[in-house]
DNA sequence: CCGTATCCTAAATGATACTG
DNA sequence: CAGTATCATTTAGGATACGG
C-alpha cells in the first residue's frame, strides 16, 4: 500500500526474520488487519467486492482493495472479471486458500480452548 | 509499549476485529515482530534473557522484554526470578505454549510446501 | 461496480541512556 | 544481568475525492 525505506532497521529486521523462518513471511500476511475476515467472506459465499464491503461493515476501500490484491497475489484466491457494464468480478478460494482457511481455524479453536485471550490484546501495555 | 488511542476508528475497528472472530487476537499477538522467534528459542534452549539476545542477534531490548511481557501474560511461557546477584530469571513454555508451537510449525510447514511465498512479503506493494 | 491516488493519523518498532 | 524510560523513526491503516 506504501513505500518502504529500503535502509531502516526496521525494514531490515522484517527481511533477516523472513529469510530466518518463511513462517515469518506467511504472519506478516495473515495479520494484516482484515485479511482472515476477507477470507472467510469470500469462503461463505460473499464472492464479490460489494458484499464483502457489506459484510465487513468498517472495511474501507483502500484497505479491502490491499488485502484482494494481496491475496490474489499470494495464490490464496483467484479473481475472475467479466467484461460487462457495470463491471463483475467474482472472487473465490483456491486449493491453497482452502488449506490455509483450514488451519486457521484450528488457531482459532485453540485460541478460544487453550488461551486466557482477553477480549482485547490491545488493552495490553 | 507504547499507550492506544480510544477514539481512533483504527482503535476501534480492532476491538470489532477481536469481538468478531477470536482467531484476530492471537493474530494480532503471534504477529508481532520477533514473538514466534522468542517463544522457538525459548523452546530450544535458550531460557535466559542474554542467551535470546544473541540468538535473535539483532533484537533490541524494548522489544525483547516486550515480547517476554506479552508471552507470559497471555500464558504461554512462564517466568523464574532466582533472588541472586546478579539476577537470574529463566524462561520456559507452558503447555499452552508448546500447543501453539506445534500450530506455528504446521502454518510454517503450510507456507514452505503450498504456498507462493517471495521471500520477502514487504516487496509486494 | 470496483476500484485508485493522495494525504494524514496512529501504532509498532528501534536507538540511546540509564538502573537495581 | 535483566531490564526500564524517553524519544525518534517507519510503517500500517484510514478518509476523502475521483475514474473507467
Amino acid at each position: 500500500m506504501n513505500k518502504r525505506k529500503k535502509t531502516s532497521t526496521n525494514y531490515n529486521n522484517q527481511v533477516f526474520l523472513e529469510n530466518r523462518c518463511s513462517l515469518n513471511e506467511l504472519l506478516n500476511l495473515v495479520s494484516r488487519r482484515w485479511i482472515t475476515d476477507v477470507l472467510f467472506c469470500i469462503e461463505d459465499g460473499s464472492i464479490r467486492y460489494k458484499n464483502i464491503k457489506e459484510d465487513l461493515e468498517f472495511i474501507s476501500d483502500t484497505v479491502l482493495a490491499d488485502r484482494l490484491r494481496l491475496l490474489t497475489r499470494y495464490g490464496l484466491i483467484t479473481k475472475t472479471s467479466y467484461k460487462e457494464t457495470p463491471p463483475r468480478v467474482e472472487y473465490s478460494l483456491t486449493e491453497s486458500g482452502k488449506k490455509l482457511s483450514e488451519l486457521l481455524d484450528m488457531l482459532c479453536k485453540f485460541g478460544e480452548n487453550s488461551m486466557q485471550l482477553c477480549s482485547s490484546s490491545i488493552t495490553i501495555k
